[in-house]
DNA sequence: ATCGTGACGAACG
DNA sequence: CCGTTCGCCACGA
């Protein structure tokens, strides 16, 4: 079953996001040929939330490109999302912002 | 095919 | 440093 849209190439590569480590939707776009389609991938992520296929992808691990949290849509998501990567042992900063430096990913 | 929209990002002022 | 603007790409109506 070969996943064509952009979609499920987006939700591949979250999958292969490593526990501990981040990433930002810049990232996966120059991952997938599009440099340029960071605001797509936001578009993937956020049609996750509302299947059950959120259970199974870390979308969590994906980030802005300032190593932050997007407080955009609902800020339910976003408290949850600081949460459970603060619980793989990722840590934010006084401005709440993670270290690409450590946690990074691809290294 | 066109329009509006969005978990983005880089450039400006 | 901060807020704003523009450009990017993919998707659904």
């Amino acid at each position: 079953m070969k996943e064509h849209s952009f979609y499920d190439q987006v939700y591949s590569i979250v999958k292969q996001i490593p526990k501990g480590k981040v990433t930002n939707y810049g990232t996966i776009a120059l991952i997938l040929g599009s440099p340029r389609a960071a605001r797509a991938v936001g578009y993937a992520l956020n049609a996750i939330k509302k299947g059950d296929l959120k259970n199974e992808i870390p979308w969590q691990r994906v980030v802005n490109a300032k190593g932050q949290i997007t407080f955009k849509g609902d800020l339910f998501r976003a408290n949850l999302q600081k949460s459970l990567l603060i619980k793989e042992g990722i840590i934010f900063d006084s401005t709440d912002t993670i270290d690409f430096q450590k946690y990074g990913w691809p290294s």
